[in-house]
DNA sequence: TTTAAAATATGATATTTGTCATGTTTTAAT
DNA sequence: ATTAAAACATGACAAATATCATATTTTAAA
């Protein structure tokens, strides 16, 4: 099996801030688990005894709602980490993974984070430094989830996954999503996510081919109103 | 001057956690500030060379949106921390503070917690737990947000603002706030939730006295549609 | 105490967004 | 290649919410 001490993925977490040993073990302990497009990595309210890193493909965060709907909360891509949260605050997981397409995970068992976490100062300041990150960006999205328009919202996932993940060689976003998909991380109806898409392409700010999606303007997409 | 050590706020957060040399040097550095309701303690932009502890009263973190609109974050109450986050990530603050009512404030230079941070064990992996919940609550807080309908988001602050700050000995909030401030809590127009607040009102879930609130159906209340 | 300003209240209306219905296209399985 | 299911699309309408206008009440300042 490949090591973490050679994979790209770790130089984009606080794992990098593991000490050889601590890696060394790391290494040793963790799996690599499979997902296809669609399955369920772990879900709200279950108990998880370690940490997944994201080696290839992209997972979603989400949450049911009270009435029913599906909020996206995040998007992970290579390197990221998911769970690590409800490890270190030794509760239950509140939100949903679930596979966006086929992905390739490492998971580390529980201990091999905890303990580092309580005795490597650089590493459990790097977590704390990227957990204080992450809560910024949380009330960025509040934020704009209380005050943007649902037009700006889906311009704003637009633009997320193209920063993100990139596009291919003819511009494409490399992340292809559902409408459905676009309307639960902008947090509206899919028949909405919808409408504003076709919108956004009779505009010209977007143009699609088949479910890819290519942004053709950039600088519009960011002012709809 | 008051010294850290005999402070109640302290037990309140992570401070708790900090060797007795290290709240000793705390205490002696600290500094003491007043501020008079609706005055700013911070404004977002700027850097911040230390955190503030609440030591009596109440502040809000707000976001001045795109569209002029104050979003209310979060409120902080006594032994709560200000700043923190950005010290932390060593950024500048994303949001600013404003006192919501005359408060007393301790402010702690910087160093006094970094160094702290990068030597304390405990008392890393203490404000780390404490940041694993904030991100927690504001991922709630975000879906929250996108999926509850205004009327919830009002109740939902009342209900917060209960839990937090408590009620009198005639059962009326503790904290008094506008009908402006609950607007920017639920991120909807002031006359929205002057209409909201007054239904409450005429449905019996609410009643009030001047600007005093009193939650008069909690039940009833957690379960508006 | 008087008075101006701020906060609260409420109606009328416009806008945004959601919901339901229905049809078309695309995708994937047989 | 055929077919069923899923995804996409769009119209019609309803519901939620914002905005604008204006009046009243409360608060704070002179």
């Amino acid at each position: 099996m490949s090591k973490c001490e050679h994979c790209i993925a770790r130089q984009l977490n606080s794992m990098k801030s593991l000490t050889k040993e601590e890696l060394k073990r790391v290494s040793d302990c963790k799996t690599t688990k499979f997902y296809k497009k669609g399955e369920i990595i772990f879900e709200e309210g279950e108990s998880l005894n370690g940490v997944f890193c994201v080696r290839h493909g992209v997972a979603k965060l989400t949450k049911l709602s009270a009435n029913g709907n599906d909020q996206t909360v995040k998007l992970l891509g290579k390197g990221e980490l998911l769970g690590q949260r409800s490890i270190i605050s030794d509760e239950r997981t509140n939100l949903s993974a679930i596979a966006l397409n086929d992905i390739e995970l490492c998971y580390v068992p529980k201990d091999q984070i905890v303990e580092p976490l309580q005795q490597n100062q650089v590493f459990s300041f790097d977590v704390l430094q990227n957990l204080a990150k992450d809560l910024r960006g949380a009330e960025g999205d509040l934020i704009d989830m209380a005050q943007k328009s649902v037009k700006q919202r889906v311009a704003q996932a637009l633009i997320y996954v193209e920063k993100e993940f990139g596009v291919d060689e003819k511009g494409y976003l490399n992340l292809v999503l559902s409408r459905e998909d676009y309307a639960n991380m902008a947090g509206t109806a899919t028949e909405s996510a919808i409408r504003i898409l076709s919108q956004f392409k009779k505009d010209g700010l977007i143009s699609t081919k088949g479910k890819q999606i290519k942004i053709e303007n950039l600088q519009k997409l960011k002012l709809v109103d």
